[in-house]
DNA sequence: GGTTAGCACTCAAAAGGTTAAAGTGCTAAC
DNA sequence: GTTAGCACTTTAACCTTTTGAGTGCTAACC
């Protein structure tokens, strides 16, 4: 069911310019701006026919034509122009913020969300994931009183949390110096969840304190599960018109403000670099309604970092945020490459 | 310039209806909700002269008395009653959340917010300080690579932070212990302030490892300087009917979702454990325009662990907001004297 | 057969007008 | 000092009219 060329031309007008001024595109605004060789008594017999394709309505009767959530879907896959640049002054900005700050995961992540949501000036969302198969590099029990240490534990990606483990309130520092190396020489070159499937075998003389180490693992466990969130610019949606209404503005905030609803929206099945559009509510329960998602994971060395996504209007400028995105992406690539 | 007595009681019936209704009170609803044994002229010509005090305002001349920023201010000081209680529920309520959560402090800290924001159904803010004259228990480095290590600083309120510090390539094992060794000395019983500002003596044999000690002591400026910031409710401010209006809303989420704003709202004078609330804008550029801060900055043995406050309409329920942030104080206080 | 000018038709948004209700301030009497 | 009574003011709700934008259809044109 290919649309002829006109009709497709059409529509990425009709897009184009509802993404701009989110009103209702007339076949007059169409013939007077953009095509001028053909009358609008013409474009008003394509807009009906893609109305009657689905791709467009109308609010009411005598007001233009809106896209639908599929024509959006269609402009993203194949109407809008990809590889639409940033400007120098935006690439600045861009690089400018990152050699700042890149002295831990987390603040890469915060920059990141933060600039995205700056450029495209759409709310930005963020989620940074442990996952099961990151490379451990060291686990450690560092002693705070005689009877609790502080674990840290340090994956190849840099990331690294932290938790309490209760002691066994007469172990000497020797004995915990030989159970850092223990664990040393257990995590070497393991993923977390080798680690936690390995069978430890302890000396006799250390059995004593063999619920250390499977606390150990239990606060790995629970690292994996855990997972931190960032979001920025949730005000940008007023900008937009079609947040007028309080009602819509508090939809829109009660998934945006609540860590547990970001994390579900986030948490996709995008095991790809690609970028992900997800146009309209529809299939996605997450997603309020009317809204579209568009998001990327970000891997270093084969290592997931998290994911990344700009949540806003249908009517989002997906040419800008995208090209944000992407570019954000290589940038936070090569930073943790050179590192 | 003292009320006479009757003023006062009409006063705190006029602001306690309009903290529940949002309703403009006229003389009518006084007397046949309250005062039942005088009439509403009467009532009317007390509402008139408390108007002409500065206490009432109508919003246009067939309307009923709103209390102004002087009335609220008053009514928070003097009228409110004050021991208001909690229900059992909502005790246990808290009790529970805190049982569950109460690792580290910064769990504690989000638990918080989101328990008084869940109670109050306001905007909670907090922020976490770091203060010059926390306590130092260990100040340590941990090798992540040949020439970096995480910095892990420990202070008596069991706050502590990380941060990346550079080593020379040629640093054994031994030295790095042996600087571990002196950190913890010169760090024994002294504040971070204390710490920054001795002046270390090194041997002649790690003269060459001074940088080292500048880094730390940088970081601990550092450490001092950042706060972390926590923000739950943002979008509880759309359920009061005074934020009906998209550029009100816009205001106020411009300020709670930006977190050097917030942090500037929080980083308040207030050294004591007291209540402190600040009524409407006026004298205080930070809070947005009509808004109210309730907020306390909270203690454990002498060090200031952060401060937390709410925000909403000036019309706000002071009486319960109050409550709910002293007693999840007390709470917290005696989860972290008992650890 | 596609394209176009012309025109009747529809609908929303803006503007104007009317009414009803709420609440006050004032006055005169108690 | 308190109260009943009444005139006055103002908003909110409702209805009506007008205006303008934009369409769909038809008939003519190339």
């Amino acid at each position: 069911m290919g649309l002829s060329d006109r009709k497709k031309k059409i529509l990425q007008i009709v897009v184009d310019d509802y993404i701009q001024t989110a009103v209702p595109v007339s076949s007059k605004q169409i013939t007077s701006k953009y095509l001028t060789d053909i009358s609008s008594a013409t474009v008003r017999s394509e807009l009906s026919a893609l109305e009657e394709l689905g791709y467009l309505s109308q609010p009411h009767t005598s007001a233009g034509r809106v896209p639908s959530s599929k024509a959006y879907k269609l402009y993203v896959t194949e109407l809008m122009q990809k590889d639409k640049k940033l400007t120098q002054s935006e690439l600045d900005y861009i690089k400018s913020v990152f050699l700042q700050k890149a002295d831990n995961i987390e603040t890469v992540l915060k920059s990141a969300t933060k600039v995205i949501s700056e450029l495209t000036s759409y709310t930005t969302l963020a989620v940074s994931s442990h996952e099961a198969s990151d490379r451990l590099v060291n686990v450690k029990l560092f002693r705070v009183k005689q009877d609790s240490a502080l674990l840290i534990i340090l994956t190849d990606t840099k990331i690294f949390k932290d938790n309490f483990i209760e002691l066994p309130a007469d172990m000497t520092d020797d004995q915990l110096e030989e159970t850092n190396n223990i664990l040393a020489k257990f995590c070497q070159g393991k993923t977390i969840e080798e680690f936690c499937d390995t069978e430890l075998e302890l000396e006799d003389s250390f059995l004593g304190f063999k619920h250390i180490f499977l606390n150990v693992i239990n606060a790995l466990k629970e690292y994996i599960e855990q997972s931190e969130c960032y979001t920025e610019g949730e005000d940008k949606i007023l900008s937009h018109p079609e947040y007028a209404d309080v009602v819509k503005i508090k939809e829109f905030l009660s998934v945006v403000t609540d860590k547990d609803k970001v994390f579900d929206l986030m948490s996709g099945e995008d095991k790809e670099l690609k970028i992900n559009v997800k146009v309209g509510s529809e299939g996605y329960d997450n997603i309020p309604d009317g809204c579209s998602l568009v998001s990327a994971t970000y891997f270093a060395g084969g290592t997931k970092l998290g994911t990344y996504g700009v949540i806003g209007p249908e009517r989002m400028d997906y040419q800008k945020v995208v090209a944000v995105i992407e570019h954000v992406g290589q940038i936070i690539e090569s930073i943790l490459k050179n590192r």
